[in-house]
DNA sequence: GATTCCATGTAAATGGTTACATGATTCT
DNA sequence: AGAATCATGTAACCATTTACATGGAATC
């Protein structure tokens, strides 16, 4: 996962390692957490595999090495972003994925996006069944919390499958958050 | 964190670590995956420790052997629930916690809820100002996706706060998930 | 009788974090 | 001058997954 967001962040511009973490940091970052124990191998293990080409250049006493997808990287890293998304990683490392989106073709994407909307729903349907089956009342004080995540699951799966069908049709932002309700 | 989920799992009624996982499967589910290579030597190193007792019984030919929380266990369990939330964890670990807050006293309940709002607040502030910072315009096709995803995590911080401010007045779920507009 | 589910584990491989180590450059 | 940040890495440790291995019990 890690060394297809670094060849993601590196496809057009040559980043040194440390401003690709400051780059995850502040895009991805909110899904996917770097840090330097695995980015600088992963950086020189995806330069000897021949994804990347690193280029040192001098500045003043220091040495810095800045690292581009080259056309193998930008290869693999397609073929990942186009295969459907894993419905065995956490939420958060398939929203990682969906970021890149715009490096795909449109075709490709909207499958993608509308699967993983299907996948989402098929994930829904047994949530909602067992919140059909729960006691009205608050029947037991203790389990109120389990339901409560129940209930915060349903919630967050409606918000993605909303937020998917905005993106289908890649409607602006301005009107997507909505009010809230005290 | 697995260690505390078996232990809240197993504070009243005795299971295996068959039923245990399945019981995981089906309640935290949604937010923490356990599998047997970790569930069956943590459950090992728990009985060790005194946290759990473990009672065998034969069942026919078939030795199953029930796991349940002790005093110490129990002390171990109210100690991990009642500190604060670690941010430094993922979303779906930190929910997998709130999910045994029916076991805490009320006032530690809301001292973490409040608490575990603001924190959230404090990391919702940043994105919303480069949210605001964005040019209204769809100018760039290819960052659309980016941004896409920087308004599904104000999103998801938004209705986190609707959540915890419904679940710190413990109302009734029955009018918590809202129609969405198509 | 075969398949599925119940039930308990281990071992190898992989993945990932934390702390350490070092030093240059820029800002105050 | 001192602090913060830029910049690159390693090593030890810890966590986690996957595949393997085994067999009883219940269901169809």
């Amino acid at each position: 996962m890690l060394d297809y967001i670094i060849m993601g962040m590196v496809l057009e511009k040559e980043l040194t390692g440390y401003d690709i973490k400051k780059k995850v940091e502040n895009s991805v970052g909110t899904f996917y957490k770097a840090n330097y124990g695995r980015l600088y191998p992963a950086l020189n293990k995806l330069t000897e595999k021949g994804c990347l080409i690193m280029n040192e250049q001098m500045q003043g006493k220091r040495i810095k090495k800045y690292y581009k997808t080259t056309e193998l990287g930008k290869e693999a890293f397609l073929e990942w972003l186009s295969a459907p998304v894993d419905m065995n990683m956490s939420g958060e490392a398939q929203l990682a994925q969906i970021f890149f989106f715009g490096e795909l073709p449109k075709e490709v994407r909207d499958k993608r996006l509308q699967e993983y909307a299907f996948f989402i729903e098929q994930g829904l349907n047994p949530l909602q069944n067992i919140a059909k089956m729960l006691p009205n009342d608050n029947s037991d004080e203790k389990d109120y919390f389990g339901i409560a995540a129940l209930y915060y699951g349903i919630q967050a799966m409606h918000n993605t499958l909303r937020w998917l069908n905005h993106i289908r049709e890649q409607k602006p932002f301005s009107q997507f958050l909505r009010k809230h309700d005290e």
